[in-house]
DNA sequence: GATGAATGAGGTTTCATTCAT
DNA sequence: AATGAATGAAACCTCATTCAT
């Protein structure tokens, strides 16, 4: 298995980075790249976050990461590239623990806690890149034109499919009641996971994150009418 | 009254601009004025949303807008401030149209669908700033430092607590159940109605636009769990 | 008449520049623009004569011609298109000379020393341009790919062919012998005068420019078998 | 006798470098680096011909020549001593083609002909660099100071010279006429030939490589005038 | 008051060269 | 001795902003 493949491999979030570093197979002059690259990406990322893609120039990120402004481009063919590898991996780590938590649970209820446990941790451990992420998702893919993008977008699709079959499973488990359209409570659920999580973001004293995940899921569930 | 403060009133959202034009008491320079400034804001509007704050010139908004560059100059002080009002207004009328939307309707759930409905027509006829805003309101806020966002998400946070008033008092008069956390609720149906008109932009073969508004409300209801 | 179209005109060598200048019609602002262009194109043809196109910096002619350097993107899409219409520029001057000088004269005799003389002329009094154009016609036409050299050849093989058809004509009228090909003629006419000139320019003091155009062509007739 | 005192010599045309190379008394070792210089030159002069001095990164020479790049470090001080090696000896070649043509050959005009095989054999046999210094000759002596052109120029003035020594030599033996200035017919007859080769390089279809040499020779000599 | 020509700081990217391995 | 990763100066070009007309 070459190295290439398995950056293919952990980028496509079937296997995690950590995984491809482990691999004490690999040359040292190997990893010692993969390390740089990682510098880099990690440096792009806490500019990235900060200040927006168009407020940071390679320089800047050169000197973040303590290397020469050529030595950049030895690793991404551009600006646009090096950010493209970050969102992509990045988003890559979220769509391994998003689908994995959505596998594991006893019943459908435990694998809807168990992805909202998953988004609620990556959101704490992954600060930058939420910010990042929610800032210019669609910002910066005017200018980073299709590519990027689209793969992303149709990775989330696929996510919000899954949740809704996590919900049809149930309802043929009766374990929820009658629901018209599993996909369209899927968005419903997600974007109010997302809102939430947003609200601890940006006001953490007046919505601090909750002890429990299980908050989150309760709130969506007491949108019941009465009458 | 002073022009700028009724300006200023117009974009808080609490005079409608029409009315601050009809003001016939303003000289005819004032007027006139007043709708440079308007054309100038119009051709923002449309390259912005078209190709993201920082792909736009001022030299093609001065183009678009059929002024010389120099007067862009005259209505506001930089790029930054041009793009700020831009927002600002636009951001202005929705606010109005949901504050009034959730005023009227004899009780809370006629008032919730009113809601619903505003924002969907909102969406629906102002797709250009949809765009602009949903890419770019936090993209571009680290640049253009605190000042807009902060007034906005203030703004924001006010028009949830509207809703959840709304929750409150259907929870006194017995339209709903008991709701452990009306806030929380609001932000879960805001957030709801956003990602699914979201969809219905990104894919309108798959998703159209639903004929009836409250499809979305129905969305939202449906999640109830059995046991 | 239009600016532009005087200024096609100028360079395809129809009309002289001189003579756009002249038109005092053109209002004030046009003369000025033009006037810039002018100066910026002498910076140029001054660095590039000296150093070689790929050696000047646009910061550089900017200096040189006392503009910011924006100023000169505005006057030129970039750096090639500012060597290429400087190159245009000069080229037709000396095809405006050339064919004029071919045209007049009594007989072809006089013809051809009017040709020799008006590159003697030229050659002196372009010195830096005809530098720039030996040292680097076709060195940079490798870059500046097709365009500015297809255009150029295709000029000097249609000069050559009108030397060739004064010669055809000297023989008609029986002041030549016998010529086999009287476009080759040309061709090597044409050579010898290239190489004597630049074998002035080269070493002024082992060859000083004649005091007598005719020399060149003295040269070149002598040229002559006995047996 | 040095290996670099070997070297001076073959690439001032006294010596071919095929001797240089026979000289089995070179221990393996120098045999080998000669060979990779060589390599090196070769790979330089491909890609210099086709894209232009400053069109061709070391990177490029290095990795046509199969060699790393810090081993062209090695043989040569930088890129400007690489191309000057390389137009060194290719240059020697050509002026050792040309010397030996001139001496060879029954009467003068036996010498003539022999010159111009030799041009036309050598113009057809090294076409990439034939392309290589038209174009560039002159463009990066400006930039590759002085040195290379001198010693260049110095060459092709004694090459001149002894052309015109076997005009001199024709006219004592009566096999020409009377020539005012052979020095000056040799300049015309040498860039007669250049330019009549360049015409058949530039636009082979229009004008092909004469089968026979001395195609050449009647052209110039065709220059007579009548009265 | 309106104009738009002029400015120049600052962005991205390339590539000749060095030097630790 | 050979390598090629790393360097960073310097190139081209854009565009927000000013100010003389």
């Amino acid at each position: 298995m070459t190295l290439s493949s398995l950056l293919e491999a952990a980028i496509t979030g079937l296997v995690r980075f950590e995984t491809v570093m482990q691999k004490e197979k690999l040359p040292r002059r190997e990893r010692e790249k993969l390390r740089q690259r990682q510098e880099i990406l990690t440096a792009g990322l806490t500019l990235f976050s900060e200040k927006g893609f168009h407020n940071v120039s390679m320089h800047e990120i050169a000197e973040e990461a303590e290397f020469a402004i050529g030595t950049l481009y030895k690793f991404f063919q551009n600006k646009e590239d090096l950010y493209r590898a970050l969102v992509l991996e990045q988003c890559s780590l979220f769509a391994a623990a998003f689908n994995e938590a959505l596998e594991q649970g006893e019943d459908e209820i435990e694998k809807l806690r168990n992805y909202v446990r998953a988004q609620y941790k990556m959101f704490r451990s992954h600060l930058p890149f939420v910010r990042l992420f929610i800032a210019e998702s669609r910002g910066v893919s005017y200018s980073i034109k299709a590519g990027l993008d689209q793969e992303l977008r149709a990775r989330y699709y696929r996510l919000l499919e899954k949740i809704a079959s996590v919900f049809e499973s149930g309802i043929r488990n009766k374990r929820f009641g009658n629901i018209a359209s599993p996909y369209h409570l899927a968005v419903s659920l997600d974007s109010t996971i997302h809102a939430f999580l947003l609200l601890c973001l940006d006001e953490p004293e007046k919505h601090p994150f909750p002890e429990d995940p299980d908050t989150i899921l309760n709130i969506f569930f007491q949108g019941m009418l009465n009458g």
